[in-house]
DNA sequence: GGAAAGTGTGTACGTTCGTACACAGATTAC
DNA sequence: GTAATCTGTGTACGAACGTACACACTTTCC
């Protein structure tokens, strides 16, 4: 055939090299992540590095990508299968409370997320679509004005949780998700 | 006299270098902030912060003690100043819409330290004071339960805020702030 | 005056970084 | 087989980094 169809080695490396990039993040921070961290992390030599990705902004760039859309989806999914709206606010309670649904690790990056953000545009488009997502999701079950709340009070509350190193009470949480609900309507 | 009563050339130098880290870190993200950087923000030498910090994460840590100081004293005063519930609901819904406590800049650099306190020690506990001084503010006028939640819902709106990059809708703000304080009593 | 001691700086060193790139290996076309 | 072409890697280089430290300056003490 003519020109070119080889195939790759490991066409999985790409992704891997994301995953051992939100790894070295987790466990380091973006401030201390490098192209020999992450190549370390992988598995992988360093060459392999410049050779799928362009810039170390750009291998930072597609892991937060990927973690916004592998988070966004497990948030649509919760909240798709609540059948009412009472459901809605277990899963909305479910959502700040449980580490089903974000680990904390995932926390740690989330923040790692929002700091890198505002430097980085790519990654800030990235965190409005994530954001934008959740919002699409609790709007199934919530009005307009119930959903933004709710979706502020997730994002803070995540943060308190992460900082206080404790179990948040559910019944606390159940409360306030349910009085916004019923307030806002 | 003996032994020392040496006078230093420049006082508050201490202080302008720690307030040119957060200007660098706010403009370039912990990840970019290095010496040099605030050396040249500050006007000093590069020797000058080798010379009064022990090294670069101390001159992060104080930074952001600094700043987390500074913050709880406004937002504290804010609250205190609010003669019944009805007022401290404004003044909550002021601090979360408004920018006269939190300015575009500390919002950028209150993430920064969010994501740096899940890897240093000291800056946690910073903002770990910084959680509990809000929330000692908020239980002069609102109930255990309800300063948990407003507390979470500014921590979130802010977010949201800073990057819709849009006002918040403030009516919606005072709403749920007052649905939270007097359902939660 | 001179010695002592603390304050502050310029420079330089060793390390680590991002990235470029020559080249090796594998596959395809003929 | 050979040539061509694409995939992937090891190494090396210039730049930027944190930090140490010799030394200059200023003040205090006698």
């Amino acid at each position: 055939m003519a020109g070119a169809r080889r195939v790759a080695n490991d066409p999985q490396r790409k992704q891997r090299i994301l995953d051992a990039a939100l790894v070295v993040i987790a466990g380091h921070g973006v401030h201390r992540t490098t192209h020999r961290r992450i190549a370390e992390q992988a598995g992988v030599p360093l060459g392999s590095l410049t050779y799928h990705f362009e810039s170390l902004d750009a291998i930072l760039e597609q892991a937060f990508a990927h973690l916004g859309e592998s988070m966004s989806e497990r948030y649509g999914a919760a909240l798709a299968a609540a059948p009412d709206l009472a459901a809605a606010c277990a899963a909305v309670t479910d959502l700040i409370c449980g580490d089903e649904y974000a680990t904390e690790r995932e926390q740690t990056l989330i923040y790692e997320m929002y700091a890198y953000a505002n430097h980085n545009a790519t990654v800030a488009e990235t965190g409005r679509r994530w954001i934008a997502r959740s919002h699409a999701s609790l709007r199934t079950h919530f009005s307009e004005r119930a959903s933004r709340a709710i979706d502020a009070l997730i994002e803070g509350w995540s943060i308190h949780q992460a900082y206080e190193r404790k179990l948040l009470d559910r019944t606390l949480v159940l409360d306030t998700v349910t009085a916004i609900a019923e307030r806002l309507r």
